[in-house]
RNA sequence: GUGGCUGUAGCUCAGCUGGUUAGAGCGUCGCACUGUGGAUGCGAAGGCCGCGGGUUCGAAUCCCGUCAGCCACCCCA
């Protein structure tokens, strides 16, 4: 045992019927998307190290020390992507997008953090997400939220919820750094090891703590709301109208703050208890100053990104185990001569998309039928020597369980009436 | 990164305070059943008890290490 290789830790295989779950989350994804006129970006999986550096922030957890970073054989620092936004920044940089007005991009594909496995985190993860570029006004982050809220919906998910939250730009945010600093600062030696870090590094992250010890110090803390400037709270006023506007539930919540740096004004989260305490599936922001910070024009941005693992997990926990419906045709073959014939009849029924399973086994009918039931096939095509001899096939229908006859001729005839035959 | 729980057949798990050849259910395969499925009955295959070391006459069981999963913290999707 010991010398097979296994997935690498926090990494895990997708197969069927899994995948299929998968494949159907994509192709929503793909479709929502659409609907809202986002086009598909992909990028590379690694990055020149220094793209995070700057995009993420150097004093965050992912760019401290949840990096994959290696040097390539040119001695260049190479990253695999922790996270898309920096890299979806860069292409529209890149390619002079940013110069032709709004744009509106999204992504589906894998990034990377070294963190502790655990469920809902892994060292590969997958993720959906948008980025709307280039209007500054709070509709662009209601159509954002939006989207992520309706994918949500439209999936069925009964107890997610919307939590929005406004962390202010550069203009308030440090006053209110400053108000907090000035609240906690004189009880430092009641809190919580990690709050008293927190103090220094990112007093707003305080607010977050789940140490007993903290909340009645976090509960007494002054909320943002006071020292939001002007602009911010127009901004996160017009924000939560036009939520009202388009029928979105919402809940304001200060405790929401994001971890990533470039977050300003609008931060959300959709969270579902189904997750334990990998609790938000979804989560989100305006980051006005990013662009500029990766040496870009000041154009403002809003966006989210969507944890697929997650969501699929929360999926399950909403959906009963549904029934895969029938679909397709089990070649049934006895005998060598029939075998011929079933495959050739098989190739043209793929040719017309027509899902076709065949065992290639000296089996009994019983057998075969088994394993025509266990394929989910809609009907078994039943070939024979008595078949043989009197020019036509068995077509049963596993559903009703009732048989129709049909004539051997051409592949490719037959083909077209079972295709008739099964619409 | 910190603390804790768990690793026995493809899957879900039994296996008492160490004691002969390690069990069950599901699944797989075969037969009853040359030819009309999901059932039932009978049978078979499948295990270095995660891996390595130690204690012991003897270890799936106790101890240490290691790897992996899970839970909480941390962090985030």
């Amino acid at each position: 045992m010991s010398q097979k290789i296994s997935a690498p830790r926090g990494t895990q295989d997708i197969l069927p019927p899994e995948s299929a779950r998968w494949q159907a989350l994509e192709s929503r994804v793909h479709a929502l998307a659409r609907c809202f006129g986002y086009g598909e970006v992909r990028t590379p999986v690694f990055e020149a190290t220094e793209l995070f550096v700057r995009g993420v922030g150097e004093t965050t957890d992912i760019v401290e020390k949840e990096m994959y970073t290696f040097a390539d054989k040119g001695e260049r620092s190479m990253t695999l992507r922790p996270e898309w936004t920096a890299p979806v920044v860069r292409a529209m940089l890149e390619h002079q997008m940013l110069a032709q007005g709004p744009q509106r991009l999204y992504y589906v594909g894998p990034i990377f953090r070294y963190e502790r496995p655990q469920k809902g985190r892994y060292r590969q993860s997958h993720q959906f997400g948008v980025e709307c570029t280039g209007y500054v006004d709070a509709e662009a982050d209601a159509e954002v939220i939006s989207l992520a809220w309706e994918l949500v919906r439209s999936c069925g998910i009964g107890d997610a919820v919307l939590k929005i939250n406004s962390i202010g730009d550069a203009v308030c945010r440090p006053r209110y750094r400053q108000a907090l600093l000035e609240h906690f600062a004189p009880n430092v030696a009641a809190l919580s090891e990690d709050a008293q870090r927190r103090v220094e590094r990112n007093p707003l992250r305080l607010l977050d703590s789940k140490e007993e010890r903290d909340a009645p110090f976090v509960a007494s803390a002054p909320a943002f709301d006071a020292y939001l400037c002007d602009g911010c709270r127009e901004h996160f006023a017009t924000l939560r109208a036009a939520l009202s506007l388009i029928d979105i539930p919402y809940v304001v919540d200060p405790r929401v703050v994001r971890g990533l740096d470039y977050y300003t004004r609008t931060v959300f989260e959709i969270e579902s208890r189904a997750l334990g305490a990998q609790s938000a599936v979804c989560g989100g922001g305006r980051y006005d100053g990013l662009v500029a910070s990766l040496g870009g024009p000041d154009v403002p941005a809003v966006g989210f990104a969507l944890g697929i693992e997650r969501f699929l997990m929360v999926l399950a926990a909403a959906q009963s185990a549904v029934q895969v419906p029938r679909e397709g045709i089990q070649a049934v073959a006895l005998g060598t001569q029939a075998r011929a014939t079933l495959l050739a009849i098989v190739a043209e029924l793929r040719r017309s998309m027509v899902p076709a399973f065949m065992d290639y086994e000296e089996r009994k009918l019983l057998a075969h039928l088994k394993i025509a039931d266990r394929n989910r096939a809609r009907f078994a095509l039943i070939v024979g020597s008595e078949e043989l001899a009197s020019g036509e096939a068995i077509l049963r229908d596993l559903e009703s369980r009732t048989d129709t006859r049909l004539p051997l001729a051409q592949p490719r005839v037959v083909a077209a009436s079972l295709v008739e035959a099964c619409s």
